[in-house]
DNA sequence: ACTATATGAATGAATG
DNA sequence: CATTCATTCATATAGT
């Protein structure tokens, strides 16, 4: 049994190669790179400066080398739809509040709601309920005791509702705007609902 | 705020522990979790200021997609299931005797008839047949075009998967890491230090 | 160490 | 709904 330890330089399964430190380093600097443009785009807009003073000047937009460089405008022919953090949350929400396949005038809401987050369709909505259903019924006789460890989170099971409680209430995000420039994103992020229980991060 | 002191053992270069894997992909994931409702407030935002120019060379305004989410695929690392020699066996004949589908039935009994020869869960099974099945199919009608696609992925390395037009993705809503506030997210948009604050994250 | 390939797993969509 | 298919991701392992 192999297992973490607690203090020592444990080398196994649980570690990173440089090159996934790098990637995650990487990351990391995008992620703060484009916050930090963003949080200035949003101080430049809230305190009605005429300009994106703050931006880049040139105009090639809000994003830097570091970023083009690292991502590459993966066009091409996905046209599976995937779900953005955001529709995922809602749609969590959803489904935790009324069990069964939401009819289809349901369905329409839902996927006008989440258009607003990114492309969807009312297929999409479908489909993904259908197999949110199927999977987490799957899941359940199963008790997922998957070899010896496992003890880390297992937990984290479908059935959880860990799910923010506002349910569409992201619809509205007027109510998060910033009171203040400063302090807005704090409070942003604070609301613990905001940051619930989606996320992203790639490690390869 | 360098490493985690309850169970940060540092490991030296090049690795890292699963603990401070963690504490980075909670970082990544805030970071995620902004830049998103950064962007949400910009779209929103825009609408009241006719500004957005500098920002986007198409004039859209809609900010960004490609990187308000990342794709994610967490997978509790440790646990992938690796049939030993005979289960393996035992899996290709009775792959071979039908070839079509194993029912839910079959999948129990093969199940339970190979977890005499080590650790496997009917998930397991019941993958193992899905893959299988796929992939000799795969095979035979083109001339090795996996390889080809591996080697374009590969180029891209990092290999964002987002493109811009589309709402970028996010896979696995099963075990997701839990942003917390408490990770720092302040200093990060006090936008100030954005860097230094990074640099402190680094883990090297 | 790095690269390429094999393979377990996740999941949107399709089929019955 | 229940199953199945197709595609893709991530990791383990082999090869250079």
């Amino acid at each position: 049994m192999e297992k973490e330890s607690q203090n020592g330089a444990y080398v196994g399964r649980g570690v990173m190669t440089e090159e996934q430190m790098e990637t995650l380093r990487k990351q990391i600097a995008v992620y703060a790179v484009i916050c930090e443009q963003l949080a200035l785009l949003h101080n430049s807009l809230s305190s009605f400066h005429p300009l994106s003073s703050g931006m880049n000047p040139n105009g090639g937009g809000y994003f830097d080398p570091m970023v083009a460089s690292s991502s590459v405008h993966r066009v091409s022919t996905r046209n599976r739809w995937t779900p953005t953090s955001m529709q995922l949350q809602i749609l969590e929400s959803i489904y935790e509040e009324r069990s069964g396949t939401p009819n289809r005038r349901r369905i329409r809401e839902i996927a006008t709601e989440l258009s607003e987050h990114g492309q969807i369709t009312e297929t999409n909505v479908y489909n993904w309920f259908q197999n949110r259903r199927a999977r987490s019924k799957r899941k359940q006789p199963q008790t997922r005791a998957t070899a010896n460890d496992q003890a880390e989170d297992a937990a984290v099971t479908t059935d959880e509702k860990r799910s923010c409680g506002d349910s569409g209430g992201f619809d509205s995000y007027e109510h998060i705007l910033f009171p203040s420039p400063d302090l807005g994103i704090e409070h942003l992020l604070s609301r613990g609902e905001l940051s619930g229980e989606f996320n992203s991060y790639r490690l390869t």
